[in-house]
RNA sequence: CGGGGUGUGGCGCAGUUGGUAGCGCGCGACGUUUGGGACGUCGAUGCCGCAGGUUCGAAUCCUGUCACUCCGACCA
């Protein structure tokens, strides 16, 4: 196409620098900009919005499993925090403490949330007695903050919004239960609403939550190969709730300590949608995430009539959709670029010709395939179109990870590979943590993601050290 | 936290041996245009990241600091 170079001009190419391209297409998408602190992001509108759609979505998903929303306060007394030992030690490093209040030096420090298992375990103290007050599904959407090394946008952020979810159960098994099924409810969405496939599993010791007995994740893989860890589910035991001393009397008049889990997935998502779909053009948005679902471009505005059909598609399709007419008097090439850059998946293009035939043109953001659609049927062609979006980036996910997925068998082979094929391995691990670090040493950064719960059987031997395998482990690096 | 790079109108950049800041895009008005980033005329916009220092004089030299970015180590 003969504009093609002028149009990427503004966007570095993929190819280019990957890096360059994500953060180019944060900015030119409108999704964020820089505040004056550093790793803290200014959430512009188009941003929001789009977190706003997945937190409408998700929060659905929760309710469904009886999951009730509430909100705790920003601030933790750092005598808390301390009470899990595991769990200081893995986030007291990365935390922001208020020490003065007003004019006065505290008594007690406080820590900025880093996440809230702690407030949780002491509120459920006080409200947790009997096997009748169990399970609690306590869900909160809130800000956490996190003093992050290096930070990028949406990736890794000094502060950034997300979903806690934590929950109080009878036993194990529930406790279990829930665990998994929150992970699978993560995926649901990924699939469903975002078109991202993922791998998902349960991580290995080295890479558990601080103060979790088992950590489950959800791993999506880049455009470009690497790995985002995409949520996590944990299951805690009964460790945090024995050492906030919660208890409650079972059936059997007994005092038993409660199970206990977490959950979340964060704006994090965002940054993979941008590097799960986006091109060169730009971000895409998968439809049902998009603030903006149908772009409608009205062409030769000027003309008699144009606008106004364009108002009258617009106050049909609204019924269903989330649709802009851009009437703006930018030129129509402009606005083109523009919607494409901001990744809205469908444009409408209405003009003189089309008015005429009683026609528009519709214009796929993944395919750029114009089709001309009769206006008699529109609600249904735009709902075909927003459908067939959603499907292509899924597949093409979909293909982008099975092709960078590859498999080890020997060492020398995990090694080739991971110098060579960006992309995850598949390779069989004896479960000693020593084997982690050193093929993490060895490749410059590759880390086991999960034990999938499906695994395949690819030889007997750790691929690192050659002693009996325990488990299948998919490797790669992450962001 | 280690190593590189960058901070100058909204954005992208230039600014020589220190002499009081410029270009392109964008922005505003008017006119011509309008099916893939239009064009003309006129116009507006600067605490040169911030704080010290050197100097008659600093965007420029020195010190410190903050932020951004890339590459590592740590994490959603």
């Amino acid at each position: 196409m003969a504009n093609d170079k002028k149009m990427v001009e503004q966007i570095t190419a993929m190819d280019t620098d990957f890096a360059q391209w994500y953060t180019d297409v944060v900015k030119k998408a409108e999704l964020v900009d820089y505040s004056g602190v550093k790793g803290c992001m200014i959430i512009r509108p188009y941003g929001y919005a789009i977190w706003e759609n997945i937190q409408h979505d998700l929060d659905t998903r929760f309710k469904k499993f009886g999951v009730e929303n509430m909100y705790m306060p920003l601030f933790i007394p750092e005598s808390l925090l301390q009470k899990e030992k595991d769990h200081v030690e893995g986030f007291a490093p990365e935390c922001a403490i208020v020490t003065i209040g007003g004019q006065n030096k505290l008594a007690e420090r406080l820590m900025v949330r880093p996440t809230s298992e702690t407030l949780f375990c002491e509120h459920y103290k006080n409200i947790i007695h009997s096997y009748r007050d169990l399970p609690k599904l306590y869900n909160q959407w809130c800000n956490v903050v996190r003093w992050e090394k290096t930070t990028r946008p949406f990736l890794r952020t000094s502060e950034f919004l997300w979903q806690e979810g934590h929950t109080m159960h009878e036993n194990e098994e529930q406790a279990v239960e829930e665990t998994l099924q929150m992970l699978k409810c993560y995926e649901d969405f990924y699939r469903e609403t975002l078109a991202i496939p993922a791998v998902t599993g349960r991580k290995t010791d080295k890479e558990k939550f601080a103060g979790a007995r088992e950590t489950y994740t959800i791993e999506p893989m880049m455009h470009n190969g690497v790995a985002l860890q995409g949520g996590t589910s944990h299951y805690f035991g009964d460790g945090f709730t024995k050492a906030f001393d919660i208890t409650y009397t079972d059936r059997e008049n007994q005092v038993r300590y409660p199970h206990q889990t977490s959950w979340g997935v964060s704006t994090r998502m965002i940054g993979a949608i941008i590097m799960t779909h986006g091109d060169d053009n730009g971000l895409i948005l998968p439809p049902k995430v998009a603030p903006i679902q149908v772009a409608i471009i009205p062409v030769a505005q000027h003309k008699e009539g144009v606008l106004e059909k364009a108002g009258e598609l617009k106050a049909l399709l609204s019924e269903k959709f989330r649709v802009k007419l851009d009437d703006s008097d930018n030129s129509t090439g402009w606005k083109y670029s523009q919607y494409e850059m901001k990744g809205v998946p469908l444009r409408l293009e209405i003009g003189p010709r089309d008015i005429e035939n009683n026609s528009c043109v519709l214009v796929s953001r993944v395919s750029r395939q114009k089709t001309f659609v009769s206006l008699d049927n529109l609600v249904e062609e735009v709902e075909k179109a927003l459908v067939s979006v959603h499907e292509e980036l899924l597949a093409r996910a979909e293909k982008n990870l099975a092709e960078k997925t590859s498999v080890a068998a020997s060492h020398e082979e995990f090694l080739d590979i991971a110098e060579n094929r960006p992309g995850f391995i598949k390779a069989m691990w004896c479960g000693d943590s020593a084997c982690e670090d050193q093929l993490k040493d060895e490749t410059g950064g590759v880390k086991s993601r999960c034990i999938p719960f499906v695994e395949e059987h690819i030889s007997d031997k750790c691929v690192c050290c050659g002693k009996p395998a325990k488990h299948m482990v998919v490797w790669g690096r992450q962001y």
